[in-house]
DNA sequence: AAGTCATGCAACCGCTTCATA
DNA sequence: TTATGAAGCGGTTGCATGACT
């Protein structure tokens, strides 16, 4: 509610820090923590607000930052989670470490937006300005199967990434030593939970997309996604998914996803209409993967899921929208165009 | 050499979210 | 339940620097 008045108080320095500054912060903290930044300038001698050493301290002092020129593969990883996410800089910083939410967002404005526009991309929807970018090479008809393809693929990582991104806010508010899955009567051991957590989900991915890929191969069905897999006996499931695991852990899995009636997600979307509904096919695995993934953070199902939505769009904090059922499809083309212009060549 | 423009980035501003009394 | 303070977040600004004329 009430906005922090430290930075209206009259006599505080703004404007750039000087070394003798940083000096002052970076020793402060390194010898108490930073506790309350609010309180923090007064006890380290500093003319500043806490708001202006928290920034500096998190932008630019704190040691775990990695500075200079963002590679290859992080320039694909923002534009990835940019492509899912929106502008949430700090959901996308927790994907590349060592890189704070304000030099990634400074990288996109002045690099990224821009060599995606010169592309004749939209850097906000990331849909091509024309069609004819997608359509050049490929019939209609090719074409709007690898769309779906694509955009079923997305969807999962879309899931993937936020199930990923809210695992890793949560994690931050548990404690170092108490971590444990966040499902209160977990049967798995505490001292993994959350990492197998994250494995169940990525693996039940992963899986999916083998099962569906499995079934075009088989000719059982035509969309990308599986009324089967769906449907799929749960302890089987597991078993087929998750053969890594210990048999005593994958029982535990069972039972959990028994309990928490997870096999029954799947058959409440099956059971509403036409199997062959490939909207209710991903509808279902939306469904799935939203109700899972709110299982494993919150032990209950209410919570919208703002990500990969295949019954609506993606709209964030701020009512930025980035209508994620006809991007997700979309990124995926648009790394492969990215990809075959190097940051050196002429058109950046 | 001087002036202008473009670019990159650190820092600020104001709003939202969260925790707590 | 509500009010409040603290922290987090994203948009924006302003300055330093380099390129260009």
């Amino acid at each position: 509610m009430g906005r922090s008045p430290c930075c209206d108080k009259v006599g505080l320095k703004k404007g750039p820090w000087t070394p003798e500054e940083d000096h002052k912060l970076l020793a402060y903290i390194e010898e108490h923590g930073h506790g309350s930044w609010r309180a923090l300038p007064v006890k380290a001698g500093l003319q500043r607000c806490g708001k202006s050493c928290r920034l500096r301290w998190t932008n630019y002092l704190r040691p775990d930052i990695k500075r200079g020129k963002f590679s290859f593969q992080e320039e694909q990883t923002i534009i990835q989670l940019h492509a899912l996410l929106g502008n949430r800089w700090s959901a996308i910083a927790t994907h590349l470490p060592k890189r704070t939410d304000n030099e990634i967002k400074n990288y996109w404005n002045t690099h990224l937006k821009k060599r995606l526009t010169k592309l004749g991309i939209d850097p906000v929807t990331h849909k091509p300005k024309s069609d004819s970018l997608l359509s050049s090479s490929c019939s209609i008809n090719s074409q709007s199967k690898n769309a779906a393809n694509l955009s079923h693929m997305a969807q999962w990582e879309s899931a993937r990434l936020e199930a990923e991104a809210r695992l890793a806010k949560q994690s931050k508010l548990r404690s170092v030593n108490q971590i444990q899955c966040p499902i209160s009567e977990c049967p798995i051991s505490t001292q993994k939970s959350p990492v197998v957590c994250l494995d169940i989900l990525t693996a039940l991915n992963g899986g999916l997309k083998v099962l569906d890929q499995n079934m075009i191969n088989n000719g059982e069905l035509e969309s990308p996604s599986s009324t089967v897999s769906y449907s799929e006996n749960t302890s089987t499931l597991v078993s087929t998914l998750l053969p890594e695991y210990q048999e005593n852990e994958t029982i535990a899995f069972k039972s959990l996803f028994n309990d928490m009636g997870v096999h029954q997600l799947w058959e409440q979307e099956d059971t509403r209409g036409n199997n062959t509904d490939q909207h209710v096919h991903e509808n279902g695995a939306n469904n799935f993967i939203e109700k899972f993934t709110d299982l494993l953070l919150n032990g209950s199902a209410d919570e919208s899921f703002s990500c990969g939505s295949g019954g609506g769009e993606t709209v964030d904090n701020g009512g930025r929208s980035s209508g994620s059922e006809d991007n997700n499809g979309y990124w995926n083309n648009i790394l492969d165009l990215v990809n075959v212009s190097p940051s050196n060549s002429s058109v950046f």
